[in-house]
DNA sequence: GTAATTTCCGGTAACGTTACCGGAAACGCT
DNA sequence: AGCGTTTCCGGTAACGTTACCGGAAATTAC
């Protein structure tokens, strides 16, 4: 009763042999009726588990995927719960690494999964990776790779992320309707994908209602609070301030609100505020903060049917590239007009 | 170039055995300087992985962690990463399931983990969970099995936690020492350990200030800000209303801050509220809120070495008893009095 | 120079599973 | 009855690794 059973096990009880267990429990063809039902009722007596390690030695494949993600931030581990999800449904059981935004860490995660005999990978890159090498090694042995979220042009792979620049656009259109003038943007690092995107979006808006790019309301920061802040802080120290700043995430969102509330600025009458995630916090703060919403765990979902579609079909999909749109949230911090039809949560 | 080279491999391109090869590699004591230098050049060379499912299949163990939590809010996942940091540093990879709180989904997982053949498990159990019959068939088993964070007299492990009777001790306490005289608790689910700890301290506190329980001030209710925004309401709608309200997460205390703002009661001179885990929302919500924080990250790693050490010793460990210090944060909701050593954060 | 010891290596079996092959027994057909 | 076909089953090798054993060659001891 201590150590599981054996197919070996059940054969010797049974008095026949080790293949004969095998084809039964495989519901083989070859196999008399009623010595598949013989061996299918003991094996259920004692209880039987396949022991996968020797299958997957066996298959050479383990039904494992190694998902590598920066954090586990609300939308990325909403993307994450997509994936398994979906990885579940099908069979495959997913191991999660964080790269912490680390080069290092994603070569360390890459090699660590390469040898834990995963299947393949689903990867949002890190943002501090200029350097694909390690990832190219994983498509060279013909290893399935899907990307999302964090896409880069480096690395040609069936992919899934949002549509970013229609979220800057949206994002910076609905500020300018709400009558600002000087839309100022927190972006992220420069060498960022999704901040780029998001910030051709920020541009597009302005271009098709005829307003001024302006450099100097154009911030690349780090993505995370404080350097909001202090981003924040001098863009409304400027002698002609800003009287809207569009950021691309929650967390600069909030640490601009917090610079402008110092300043003892009023949102949205002074100035107007969104973020971009729409985590469940920005309904919390007063104001409340619009956000653009993205559908992390359908993204997440996408991915994982991509990957297993790509392990069955074997045929090439690296120019298939899902891309799906994001959602408007407009709340206190940016509606500076009454509407009949802003839409409200 | 496309498969990873094996052993045997390198055995055939040197001209010898491949059980010479696999002691050079493992640096044996009965193989020749010269020829062990030669394998690990070749070995090198060749970028020799060693076959972790041969390797796994033949030591009967995979050096995988299966962890099962209920979910991955804002404590469960820095446990979680506690946990990952020290089984990565002690050669462990970690399976991370959720439960989703579901005595359903905790089988499937314990089952799903048990043939993926983990070395052992570390699990924080669903609160829907009554039976532990899939956790006592583990133990039977001899597979090592640590318990944290959500403990229960049922299963007889060692395990991790939080001081829970402390950390409602000193909530309730701070309320009373600010002057609040009708504290009602919202508490959760009856049949879960950590709410009736917390609940225990409250009592407590209660007790050595000589202050008397009094049941309509009790609340049970489900573990979220939906639930405890109704209870709350309820609560204030009492002839004698309670001045203070004590909860054991912050999700209810945002919900019943919610029912509070719509009462249009301020914090905290019309009534104190105090939360539990101290997370980072309830430094921006107005007015900020105070709570109760456990070192999460910490018990988590202390929950990995646990394990490991289990692992190791394989002597009897079930009486081990880890139990950790929360620590109170002080915020507007609650401080009366203005302090002189009040902690801010 | 023989015996005893050390040094080093190869062969084999095993972990638990499955794929393949070959063959015995049973059946159907004329 | 003789032949071919079907039905069913067992043996064997393999996946990549390691533990164990036995033995050849080299070294030491007298």
């Amino acid at each position: 009763m201590n150590k599981p059973a054996t197919i070996k096990e059940i054969a010797k009880q049974l008095g026949t042999s080790i293949s004969t267990v095998s084809r039964a429990l495989r519901n083989a063809p070859d196999v008399n009726a009623d010595t598949k039902k013989a061996v299918l009722a003991l094996s259920d007596e004692l209880s039987y588990q396949p022991n996968r390690l020797a299958q997957s030695l066996r298959h050479k494949q383990t039904h494992t995927i190694g998902v590598i993600v920066p954090n586990l931030d609300y939308v990325l581990s909403m993307m994450v719960k997509g994936i398994d999800e979906v990885a579940l449904e099908a069979g495959y059981t997913v191991m999660v690494c964080q790269s912490n935004e680390s080069f290092g860490r994603e070569m360390v995660n890459t090699r660590r999964l390469l040898d834990s005999l995963v299947d393949g990978f689903i990867i949002s890159v890190s943002s501090e990776t200029k350097s694909f090498e390690h990832f190219k090694k994983i498509q060279e042995r013909k290893i399935p790779l899907v990307v999302f979220d964090r896409i880069t042009p480096h690395l040609v792979a069936p992919s899934v992320r949002l549509d970013n620049e229609a979220g800057g656009f949206i994002a910076t259109e609905h500020l300018i309707e709400q009558g600002y003038k000087r839309i100022a943007i927190l972006a992220g690092p420069k060498n960022l994908g999704i901040s780029n995107s998001r910030l051709e979006g920020y541009l597009n808006a302005l271009k098709k209602h005829k307003m001024k790019r302006e450099n100097e309301l154009i911030i690349h920061c780090e993505f995370n609070q404080d350097y909001a802040f202090f981003a924040t802080k001098e863009l409304l120290a400027m002698k002609k301030r800003p009287d809207a700043i569009c950021t691309i995430s929650d967390r600069m969102a909030i640490g601009a609100m917090l610079a402008i509330k110092e300043k003892g600025l009023r949102m949205p009458q002074d100035i107007g505020l969104i973020g971009f995630n729409n985590e469940p916090a920005l309904s919390l703060v007063t104001p409340t903060i619009s956000s653009v919403e993205q559908p992390s765990f359908e993204i997440g979902k996408v991915a994982a049917k991509l990957f297993i579609q790509n392990l069955h079909n074997s045929e090439d999909m690296s120019g298939v590239e899902e891309v799906l749109k994001p959602k408007l949230f407009i709340r206190e911090s940016s509606r500076k007009i009454l509407q009949r039809n802003g839409r409200l949560k």
